[in-house]
DNA sequence: GACAAGCAGATTGTCGACAATCTAACAAGA
DNA sequence: TCTTGTTAGATTGTCGACAATCTGCTTGTC
């Protein structure tokens, strides 16, 4: 037999593209934090019924992005300034964690990822592409997750990962300006390549306080907003 | 206007429920890894039409204790040898942020609920209830994860326990032998009382093995009678 | 006997309609 | 004017039926 590796065949239910769909809308921030979502309106725009798109919605939250009223609807969770703390402090300690576990997977296919990934977020930022460059640069980020072989760190680390990208595409949203041309992830891609894991470690975590120190900005104005409501 | 904090009123919907009882089924282990879930039957069994079974399914999916396979149907997870050891190595990282999160956190309340938890787990012990000594104990050992204030990692460590309680269900189900009697939650509470916090990090791991061990026996076990088909 | 095509039964995915519940506007009474 | 009761409309929750898909068996062919 030949040795061929098959991708999977696709999903092809309704609800998987719902999910999709609704997923990214809510992680490019098309749809708002505390909207609520109308199933009626929502599944006659998308020419489906509404059993699929409650499944769907029963899904996303579950995954953490929508929340769920009984007989009042679903909506977009909202985002607070400790919400966005939250996630960061935890996910310093998975990355943590996450680098001492791939460290010793590392092989030339880990390096051949690490560079595509890299050039992905490099192309998207020349091309101005804010919301591709969130994701290209959380691919990037995944990838000691995929590589350290721990199956329910690596759920955990995708959880998380779709509250920061939709803290970062709101962060964006709202400060309208162009997108950074720096590259700031150099550093982090040639620590990941040499022979230093606690180095590595260490800048994991200063790589993201930066980034951070930003959206905190924007999560403060958030909570000044509200407080006003 | 008299200050009463009122609970919030209970989620009435079928749905809700037929979590709960699925969850129950699944985590006491009547329902066995693999085994598939056939929504008719189920439907029928709980009055209940396929719609809100179905989206309760949905849910358990996304916590992570069923899984679902396009027209073929939804199963309960298997547990591999692996399954465990990876919940387990995540659980001591996260162990060990929690507590110290929590360890400014700790009041007189804080030590009220640990003593209340730990009086439910001797109880359930004494009356051996295998089940609620399992739940009682995990609720023991969510106490930290409650007072560390953080909301994103008390979410994560409710999935991680959905397992970890599906694994101690099934481990005692296959050794099938009386309770332990031993109360190993002595150390831990004194030291959560007291003032050195890295002695109560450094338990937590120590406690954690122990329990380990035992699991990853039976977990070794289900490798190999899985090889044998 | 081996193998492929095709059919029947069972099961999952989806749909449209109905029931239960909530919200907001309005009316009635103190 | 404020509070309380009522009601109409909109929205979510649930149901039963139908469509799409899978599985295992049968049948026919070599």
């Amino acid at each position: 037999m030949a040795k061929l590796d098959f991708s999977p065949i696709a999903d092809t239910t309704r609800r998987a593209e719902i999910v999709a769909l609704l997923r990214r809308a809510i992680l490019t921030g098309q749809l708002e934090p505390g909207q609520k979502l109308n199933e009626l309106r929502i599944s006659e725009q998308m020419r489906v019924s509404r059993a699929p798109l409650r499944e769907a919605m029963r899904e996303l939250v579950q995954e953490g992005i929508l929340t769920s009223i009984p007989y009042a609807g679903t909506f977009v969770i909202d985002v607070t300034a400790k919400d966005i703390i939250d996630a960061y402090s935890l996910n310093k300690v998975l990355d943590e964690f996450a680098i001492e576990l791939a460290w010793p997977q590392r092989d030339p296919r880990f390096f051949d990822e690490l560079d595509r990934r890299h050039e992905a977020v490099k192309q998207a930022t020349r091309a101005l592409d804010t919301t591709r460059q969130i994701e290209t640069a959380l691919q990037l980020h995944g990838l000691i997750y995929e590589w350290a072989d721990n199956s329910v760190l690596l759920e955990t680390w995708q959880r998380l990962t779709s509250r920061l990208q939709m803290y970062f595409a709101l962060h964006q949203r709202a400060r309208n300006e162009p997108v950074p041309a720096e590259d700031v992830h150099e550093t982090y891609v040639a620590l990941l390549k040499g022979a230093d894991m606690r180095a590595a470690q260490r800048h994991a975590r200063e790589h993201i306080d930066l980034d951070f120190e930003e959206l905190l900005a924007y999560a403060r104005g958030l909570e000044k907003r509200a407080s006003k409501n």
